[in-house]
DNA sequence: CGGGCGCTTGAATGGGCTCAATTAACGTGG
DNA sequence: CCACGTTAATTGAGCCCATTCAAGCGCCCG
């Protein structure tokens, strides 16, 4: 199963015999109307879709977790966001993706070909409205990254992430991450090192506790939220 | 007018009486059918929508620059960006402007209240296609931003603003910029000492020359090129 | 001519990076 | 189950670049 996810992934196709689901199974008021959709099933670390590849399909994420990111000219990688289950992820303007996405564990993922959305989008109005929110709400999210990256110490982007990550997962106090801190490190703009140097430094501080390296315990959560400002 | 303007964008409201234009006077491509749009006139340094406000309107550069901020909770303000004619900004996900919008100089600009997009759009599936390819765009920009924060230096920072402002000011060696040297360090996020030095620095390294302080003539394209990557 | 603002320049500080070594976690095969 | 190899994560020392704090310059406008 997961072999064919990788081949169908590669050539970035979507069959219908490969669909593990013939259909979304959850649908809220975010969700656009998807029938069309094709549920695929990616195993840990395999590519959803890789930068400049062509982008004709939208994605959402069902359950697991997605990283999508680019390699910039320098060689170096920066991951512009992880995505949780039901955020959509692979919205282009042009025809070709400009960013790569993989799965961080065993991750199932909603495909909906973009020439389907258009045509349903041409004949209503809330489904093209909804597109038009997602993209902006992407935008938001973005700006924010800008932000947190604007002259912040690792120590409040690391603090911030961990609230955000907390947040988004809904989780209590108690965060399992599926990333590495390479992962982290590429989304904060920070190396490895001060990644892991800052969480030991919340640790000692009482502010958080790390059980096990991608489990981590948020034991003041306003004094995590007080460092953001 | 000017003073006309202002009170408009205090209220935020679009009567009729004060439209300089009755509609676009320029329709490309890229151009929405806007004829329900209003060209308003804006003073230098006039507030178009402030952060916090009803986002009701959407808005396009006819002529001038114009910047959006933020003010971050720290009190920093992080500029997200810097619109010149044809170049959309104000769209907004939800009821409230995130962001600021101000003239840098004496602008015009093109204003369309969202209501009527979203009747339009309902009826016509190219104007919807239009807005999602917009806010991908946007979102595309705001990406490229992260890129241009995510471990550059001063200098690659800078001349990659000064490469991209060229471009988009469809300007040829010589470069007439708009805006202060806090303006381009709330963008860059660097402090306006460092933006001053590194102008400095590439000017006596031959790469450009400030014959004023805001007129920047690239003298080695290239080599600035290379300094980006 | 003076005042104010934008811009430039200098010196010292500090936070994150680099380079390097060590430790922990995790499969894999014996 | 343990030994081993591999990768991930932690920790340390020294350095570098952008910031901070401070002073000086240039220019526009009153």
């Amino acid at each position: 199963m997961f072999a064919n996810s990788q081949i169908l992934t590669a050539t970035n196709t979507v069959p219908a015999g490969l669909a593990v689901f013939p259909q979304a199974s959850v649908v809220s008021d975010d969700d656009l109307p998807l029938e069309g959709g094709q549920v695929l099933h990616f195993a840990k670390g395999a590519e959803i879709f890789g930068q400049g590849e062509r982008a004709d399909c939208l994605y959402k994420v069902v359950s697991g977790w997605v990283r999508t990111y680019r390699i910039l000219r320098d060689g170096r990688r920066q991951i512009e966001g992880f995505h949780l289950a039901g955020e959509y992820f692979g919205m282009e303007a042009g025809a070709a993706h400009r960013a790569s996405a993989e799965a961080l564990g065993s991750a199932t993922i909603l495909v909906v070909r973009r020439s389907h959305l258009n045509e349903i989008a041409a004949r209503q109005g809330d489904v093209a409205a909804t597109l038009f929110r997602l993209a902006v709400q992407g935008l938001q999210r973005s700006q924010e990254h800008v932000a947190m990256l604007s002259h912040k110490t690792a120590c409040e982007r690391v603090a911030g992430f961990l609230l955000d990550m907390a947040e988004r997962a809904d989780a209590g106090k108690r965060l399992d991450l599926p990333m590495s801190r390479q992962d982290m490190a590429d989304y904060l703009s920070l190396t490895i090192e001060t990644v892991s140097r800052t969480l030991s430094q919340l640790q000692a501080d009482g502010l958080i506790s790390i059980p096990q390296s991608r489990t981590i315990v948020l034991e003041d959560r306003e004094a995590l939220e007080d460092m953001c400002e």
